[in-house]
RNA sequence: GCGGACGUGGCUCAGUGGUAGAGCAUCACCUUGCCAAGGUGAGGGUCGCGGGUUCGAAUCCCGUCGUCCGCUCCA
């Protein structure tokens, strides 16, 4: 059904359910800083396992790293961020827009005053944080907050090409925070200046980047959607040459249809052989790969699929959002995937009375045990139902009286809101045919 | 950072100079017992924060922090 104030009810529903709140709230807050609630922290978590299975458990040809935050100059010397994460601003004397000062030649960027001669001086602004390693504040021990996950994965190229026994094509997956000091931030949790990102840098022989750049920009494409999100939501947004990053030769932009219009999830780069040839030019150290098969050396080329988990968590939340009608009563419920739902069971005993407690405990203990389980014994059965409804826990398992008799238990699907009894000792396989 | 709108209990909002209110939510007890909003009671707000004007400020003024929209940017 339309939704006209979906974002307006997300952001309530995340406030109130506890996904989301804005952090350091009792000071008054802090510009585009959000902490994840008990339920954001399951939901963020089920993204980034959701994402780190298909990408690294399901392949036998990527692994895993997990790399410092906090990274030596040298590296983002190489990699061209110090040089070119910038962004020179100028700003109109008169109306105060803002502009790129090497957009200017473009006619649509004038200033809506109409004056084009009274611009400030431009200022480059580095979108890295930087701070200090030790008790001394100098230049020599400038150390920045990593601006992307990608450059960890470079500089291990070689370690990982020496343990993992892996040859290329192969990749090298990454998911961690990252720190942009962006100039704007805003759209909730879409752009902020600490984010978390999940990325993998593919290494392939140059000859076949072209080949699985495709690839890849179909297999990201479809993993959103066997996630949950509508295909109609989704579209693959090739870059424009102009607004290709300083490393990329191709880029497409997984894009969702957010409640202000198309947003980037994810981009797809062809990065080449730009950052190993670089980190071996700056660092010295060969970062090349010695193909036996045909007596060649090449440094590999690069794809990389870059998602942002945080925003595409957010996504999901949209996506999943649905009010329906039950009885003249509204209904909210979030349509999410099981695998990114933060419960995936609700264990409800029907009555409070003490005959079905232990009963209850007892599904919920062995539940527990494989999936993240709720447990609520508060209130009414339809209203239970509707509070799981609202945060998308996909199953409902109620104990009731005839339970004591029969050992079976009620089990309540979420969108359809179909029951059916199912033995306890069947539960268990029940629930895994359709959550795992 | 600039321009515009805004900021009252967890959520939605009323209150516009005279000692803080409602609905929903939460908790307890009762009732019911498979699709919420029956009963009784309770907790919870120095009205974002800091100054100022005033006998008196949620209400007026200034500053600040934060949110949303636009410029901008990108995972």
């Amino acid at each position: 059904m339309a939704q006209p104030n979906l974002m307006e009810d997300l952001v309530n529903l995340t406030k109130r359910r506890g996904f989301v709140f804005p952090s350091d709230e009792i000071y008054g807050g802090m510009k585009s800083n959000y902490d994840y609630g008990p339920l954001g922290v399951l939901l963020l978590r089920n993204v980034k396992d959701a994402w780190w299975r298909e990408m690294v458990q399901l392949r036998h040809d990527v692994v895993g790293v997990d790399a410092a935050v906090l990274t030596n100059p040298r590296v983002f010397e190489a990699s061209g961020h110090l040089e070119n994460f910038t962004d020179p601003l100028v700003e109109c004397r008169k109306c105060h827009s803002r502009f790129r000062e090497d957009h200017l030649d473009d006619p649509s960027a004038c200033p809506s005053c109409g004056t084009k001669d009274s611009f400030t001086e431009a200022r480059n602004f580095n979108l890295m944080f930087k701070t200090n390693a030790g008790p001394i504040e100098s230049d020599a021990n400038t150390v920045y907050l990593r601006p992307e996950t990608a450059q960890g994965i470079f500089v291990n190229f070689k370690n990982v090409l020496e343990t993992s026994r892996k040859k290329p094509p192969f990749g090298i997956a990454q998911i961690g925070k990252s720190f942009r000091n962006e100039i704007t931030t805003g759209n909730f949790v879409f752009r902020t200046r600490e984010f978390e990102q999940m990325e993998m840098e593919y290494f392939v022989p140059p000859a076949e980047g072209p080949k699985w750049y495709e690839y890849w920009c179909e297999q990201r494409m479809a993993w959103y959607v066997n996630h949950g999100i509508p295909a109609e939501k989704l579209r693959l947004r090739p870059h424009d040459p102009d607004e290709l990053s300083h490393y990329s030769a191709g880029t497409s932009d997984i894009e969702f249809d957010f409640p202000w219009g198309w947003g980037e999830l994810e981009g797809i780069a062809q990065r080449t052989d730009f950052d190993l040839m670089r980190h071996q030019e700056f660092s010295g150290e060969k970062l090349d790969y010695f193909d036996p098969s045909t007596n060649e050396r090449y440094v590999p080329y690069v794809i990389e699929p870059a998602a942002g988990a945080t925003r595409t968590a957010m996504a999901f939340l949209l996506a999943a959002f649905d009010v329906d009608e039950v009885n003249g009563e509204s209904r909210t419920v979030l349509r999410l995937h099981p695998r990114i739902a933060p419960y995936k069971v609700a264990v409800l005993p029907l009555s409070k009375k003490e005959t079905l407690t232990p009963l209850a405990q007892d599904v919920f203990a062995n539940l527990a045990k494989r999936w993240m389980c709720d447990y609520d014994e508060t209130q009414a059965i339809g209203r239970r139902y509707r509070r799981q409804d609202e945060i998308g826990t996909p199953y409902a398992v109620t104990v009731d009286f005839e339970s004591l008799e029969d050992n079976a238990v009620t089990v309540r699907e979420r969108d359809t809101m179909a029951q059916e009894r199912i033995k306890i000792d069947e539960l268990e396989s029940y629930l895994s045919e359709r959550l795992d």
